[in-house]
DNA sequence: AACTATTTATAAGA
DNA sequence: TTCTTATAAATAGTT
């Protein structure tokens, strides 16, 4: 395009590749937008030139944001998974915990009952009546020691966290 | 460019429109292409198409990830703040919600007793109570009844959890 | 920045 | 989809 055909490499002159750069910049740019108005799609362009300098255009009424959340989901790949890993796993692991301590919870509040065989049951009544002669001696000793503040217990309602 | 000049605006013949998302995008393509050699740039282009599909260009020698990153690193922008802002905030929620749970557990278990009142001992008490009643109840029915595989129960032992 | 000779892209048709 | 071709558009080199 213009006169006489180009060699397909690299433009040595500084600054006609610096020219070249900022024309064929604005066409590629035209064409998204344009590609964007005929065809009803998304367009992101990121370019970084050879000078370091970043260029960007990205199709109205989206951001670039926007768009690498969609293209990510769409192939289904993650930009973000060396972040994340980590992160996730973790999270994982406490939702984990979670779960358990809840059933737990549960389990000594009488639900979830029915999927424990008899010996279980022995032995979770057990384990109750362990923890309710070590409150009992707790409740006769409580008169002649001091009292926290109670506003860092947690006797409260857990039953909407189960 | 072609056979009479066309009208800036969105296709509505829907195979047109996909014929010529079809040719624009390659032609697009190649433009950054072109440009990635001519300037020595590095480009990348995503697109999502109305019908939903992700395309994507990426000069050679580096990734869509690198170029983000280049980009975000040029601009001052972080795409993935809210991200990361959004999972460190629910990672704290289940964290925060395990310490209760976790708390709740040891305090039936006679833990952690010396932080509550005469008052919140008694309460305690008569929840335990509750419970255990509940359970006693289950295991003079329980040998009446179908018992399930133990092998989904977490009556395990929770004190490493703790 | 403009200009313009050419090349390139592409819309419509096959 | 792919090819063809008339035409519009892009652009390299010049001013």
């Amino acid at each position: 395009m213009g006169r006489g055909k180009m060699e397909m490499k690299r433009i040595e002159n500084a600054t006609n590749r610096q020219v070249t750069f900022s024309k064929r910049r604005n066409g590629l740019f035209k064409k998204a937008r344009e590609l964007t108005i005929l065809c009803d799609a998304k367009v992101s362009i990121l370019i970084c030139s050879s000078t370091a300098k970043a260029h960007e255009y990205i199709s109205p009424s989206t951001t670039t944001k926007q768009l690498l959340d969609l293209y990510q989901k769409t192939l289904r790949v993650d930009l973000w998974s060396s972040h994340y890993e980590k992160m996730l796993e973790n999270l994982g692991a406490v939702e984990q915990v979670n779960r358990i301590l809840k059933k737990q919870i549960r389990q000594r509040m009488g639900e979830s009952l029915n999927d424990l065989t008899l010996e279980e049951l022995t032995g979770l009544e057990q384990d109750i009546l362990d923890g309710l002669k070590i409150i009992r001696e707790c409740k006769v000793i409580k008169p002649y020691t001091l009292c926290a503040s109670s506003s860092t217990t947690v006797i409260v309602n857990v039953s909407n966290l189960l």
